[in-house]
DNA sequence: GCCAACGTTGGC
DNA sequence: GCCAACGTTGGC
C-alpha cells in the first residue's frame, strides 16, 4: 500500500528541473541531518510518491516524484547514521500549489508543511494527497 | 536581511 | 536528565 511524502528543497540549489535532468535512475536524496526527516525515508517502499516543494523561492509544490531506492547510507555523510532515499520525478503538476493555496484551504489545515515548515521531508496524508492534485489540476507528463 | 521556531549540543 | 546556548531553516 502506497504512501505519500513530501520533499522540499530550494530551487536555486535543487530544482525540480534539476531531479528530471536525471532521468530514470534519479538521484539520492542527500544532504538530510535531522533525525524526524531520516526516519521518514527510512519508512520510504518503493514505488511511494512525493509532492517536490521548492522552499524560499516559489514556496510552492511543482511535480511529483517516486521513491526508486530504499533508505541506504548516505554517501555525503562521514556517519552512515544519516541514511537517504533515492527519487525520480514523474510529471509536473499543471499549476503549482503554493504554501499560501494550502494555508487557506481547510481540508489542508493539518498539513504538515501548513504546521512544521521546518521539516525537510514529511509524510502527506491520502486525503490531502488528492486535495493538493485538485488544487494543481491534475498532472502532466515531463 | 530579520527573526521565530525548532533541533542539537554540551555543561552541570 | 535538565536546560541554556547555539545553529539552522524557512517564511516574511
Amino acid at each position: 500500500m502506497m504512501a505519500y511524502w513530501l520533499f522540499k528543497s530550494e530551487p536555486d540549489v535543487f530544482s525540480f528541473d534539476d531531479l528530471i535532468a536525471k532521468g530514470d535512475k534519479g538521484e539520492q536524496w542527500d544532504g538530510v541531518r535531522n533525525y524526524q526527516a531520516r526516519n521518514n525515508m527510512r519508512a520510504m517502499k518503493l514505488g511511494d510518491r512525493g509532492l517536490f516543494y521548492h522552499s524560499n523561492i516559489g514556496k510552492e509544490v511543482v511535480g511529483i516524484c517516486e521513491v526508486v531506492a530504499l533508505a541506504h547510507p548516505d554517501s555525503t555523510a562521514d556517519d552512515p547514521k544519516w541514511e537517504c532515499v533515492d527519487i525520480k520525478a514523474v510529471a509536473r503538476v499543471v499549476r503549482p500549489v503554493t504554501l499560501d493555496d494550502a494555508k487557506v484551504e481547510p481540508r489542508l489545515s493539518n498539513m504538515v508543511l501548513v504546521n512544521n515548515s521546518r521539516l525537510s521531508v514529511q509524510p502527506v496524508a491520502d486525503d490531502e494527497w488528492d486535495v493538493v492534485l485538485e488544487l494543481a489540476g491534475g498532472t502532466r507528463a515531463l
